[in-house]
Order: structure tokens, then sequence, then C-alpha cells
DNA sequence: TCAGATACTGTACACAAGTACAGTATTCTT
DNA sequence: AAGAATACTGTACTTGTGTACAGTATCTGA
């Protein structure tokens, strides 16, 4: 990619901030606006040595079609839940308490339509270093291996445990990874709900 | 919030996919395209609905005006390095190696201008449950306290330790949450980049 | 030194897109 | 049973927006 000069990276500043605080790219005029320039074709310009210099893509002729940077990270947007209901309805964002949205690069896979958060409650699972309070990326319908951490439902609330299975033929069991909770639960009993994938943490 | 027909989260669906692939919310013909509607009032009629019972807002004369929900997520983008360099320019995105963007409700801050994300490489952290791979959030100027996570630059190389000062005017120490690196360093003679308030980590 | 890129002003045009008004059939609620 | 909301069709108007063409001044690299 080209260098920049420095007005063309105010502009892509502008426009990528724009972006995101309005939820639709700037349309010319409200660039020229912006910087103060009297014509449109100022802006214009702006843009195409922008695009000319693989720092964004056009879309010609739709309204707003600026933009759309190629490297331009692509996020999406993952149901957040308290505790998870036991059926787990495909309906998706219905009863969701909200949105984890972030980027593909960061997250590190692509969610489908049965990916959904989880914010942690007690230190459970201190051993496997997740804490209190973190958001768990969770996967529903994957089939758990020996050492994945796993969402399970446990009197009508999530618990995050390790899924234990020393052998291919052997019984399956839930472990706590915290000496104060040495419970071993056998996972037949208990709906598993997800397997964990990712995790955010806040406010450390 | 009234709760929207199945048609309706149909097409609040659509929009919000739409916008997150595009980067610009539809139009009410792409909208009318996309579900075979013949006229744009259709598209119309559903966006209205659903600005009325508060799935959406819209912003009326602008072109792609629709889409900005009100508790729609706003993210952020932070820029995110390998290492961090020592002077650690306020030319943000120039060298980076690319953008963790995530949506502010879950970040639980709204991020500055001398926010930054950090690959974090070795487990000399795991004691304060950091790990090799995880992806840190730190804030650069924010002055350390007793016990917090810092990005400190050791050998040209940005290292997480944890910042020791026992009381207000004893000496400040950098130390490792690891048996295995049991070094303690003095932190006046190293460069302090931040301190770290988040933490994303991928594929577990 | 000279061509090209940068950084604009200014006017005008064509199309994309929001909007208005009129109308129909079905479903839901009271 | 009545009224409202839902879920559209169809046409037309107006504005927002990308685009084209013409022109000026400055700066930069070959």
């Amino acid at each position: 990619m080209a260098k920049l000069t420095a007005r063309q990276a105010e502009v892509l500043e502008f426009i990528e901030t724009a972006r995101d605080a309005e939820g639709a790219p700037p349309s010319l005029r409200e660039i020229a606006a912006r910087f103060g320039f009297r014509s449109p074709n100022a802006a214009r310009d702006h843009v195409r040595a922008l695009e000319r210099k693989g720092a964004l893509t056009t879309r010609p002729g739709r309204a707003r079609g600026i933009g759309a940077g190629p490297g331009r990270p692509r996020t999406v947007r993952i149901p957040r839940f308290g505790t998870v209901p036991a059926g787990f309805a495909e309906g998706r964002e219905q009863d969701a308490e909200g949105c984890v949205v972030i980027d593909l690069d960061t997250l590190g896979f692509t969610p489908g339509p049965r990916t959904f958060a989880l914010q942690v409650r007690g230190d459970s699972m201190v051993g496997r270093h997740i804490l209190d309070g973190d958001i768990v990326i969770c996967e529903h319908g994957r089939t758990p291996r020996h050492g994945d951490v796993v969402a399970a439902l446990i009197d009508h609330e999530s618990t995050l445990k390790t899924f234990v299975r020393e052998g291919p033929r052997a019984r399956a069991w839930l472990r706590a990874e915290n000496p104060a909770y040495p419970r071993l639960l056998p996972a037949a009993e208990l709906v598993i709900q997800g397997v964990v994938v990712g995790l955010v943490r806040r406010r450390i």
C-alpha cells in the first residue's frame, strides 16, 4: 500500500470514524463539509486517491458506497446470554441480553448461528484461567473433546466445567477447575450447552 | 420494545447482516429486491414498523439512513501491535499490524487515542491468568497502581509484568507472575508502555 | 526543468434513494 | 363484528448523491 499523505490520512480517519459512529459511511458532501471544502470534488479526489493507493474501495453509483476498505475488519455479532435456557431456541437474539461484536481476525474463527456468549459467574474455572465476570464465547452443538471447557446447565444455571473423558469408550465427566469445588459430575445427566472457544475479559 | 412479527424479524436480520457485510445499511429498494417486493414501499412499511417498535432508527432524508438501532452496539477499533515501539508515536494505525474491533459494552470502557492492543508472547503472566497468544488491551499514559499488569519494553520486546509498589513512597518494581521467571526488575529503568485493561482469548 | 501528483474551486448532470399518496387483501385484537 | 395492524402493489415526486468536465495553485520526484 502506497504511503498516504497527511491530508489523505485525515480523510481516511474521518471516513472510518464516521462509519463506526453513524453506521454508514459519509457521503462526499459530508466529507467536504467536515473539512470545509466548497466542492464535493475535493472529497472525491481524496477518495479516488485513497482507492488508488488501496486504502479503501468504492461501489460506483451507490449512495454512500465508499469506505469499504479491502482489509476492513469484518465484524460479527454474537448474542450474549446471562444464563442460556435449556432449550436454546434457534431464534437467536430474541431473548439475548445483548450482543458481543468483534472482528473475525481477533476472534480467530467464524461463528455460526449456534454460537453464543455467556457471562461467567463464579470462580470455578480459575484453574483454566477463566475468571468471574469474563465473557466466554461458546459453540452449541459441537462435540466436546477431552479437556474442552463446556457450558453445562446445572440447577437451572449455566456453569463452566472441564469435559473429561479418559478414553474413547470411557464415561464422560465434568470437572470444576478449582480446589474449592472438587465435585465430579456425570456428563450424561446434564445438558451440555456449548464448548468454550473464546474469551473476553474487561476491567482488569 | 414491542414484539416483532416473523416477517419484521426477517427484515431486521437482513438489515443488520447487510450492514455488517457491506459496511453500509441497505437501501429500501435493496431490501425490496432481497424479499421480492415489487414496491419500495413494502420495505418502507417494514422499516417504519421496526422504527415504531424501537428496533431501529432512521435519519430522514439521508441515503441509507436506516439501520442505526438505538441500542445498536457501538464499536471501536483499537490498533494492534506485535511489539510496541519505544516511541509509541501518536500516529496510531500507521504501523499497526491490525485492529481489534469490539463493541463498547463488551469492552467495558471507552478507549482513547492512546489505547492499543498487544499480542502476548510467553507464559510469564499465567499467575494472573494471561496466557501465551492472548490479546491484551492496554492504555498508554495511565499511571500504574500497585498490582496492575503493565506492558514494559524489555530487551526491545514488549513483555507483561505486574507493577509492584508496596507503599506510596516505595520503589516500584516489575514482577513476572510465573515461578519459572522469578526476576524482579526495577521499574524506573524500563519503559512502561501501558496498563492492561482488557483481554481477548481465542481458540481455547 | 518538467511532468505528474496533490489539493482544491465551481458548475452541471443523471441516477440512486427517500418520500407521498392511493389502493387491496389478510390477520390480529378487542 | 369492527377497527387496527400487517403485508403488500403501483405510480410519481423530490432530494440526496455520485459523477463529469473545466480550471487554478502548490509541491514533489525524476
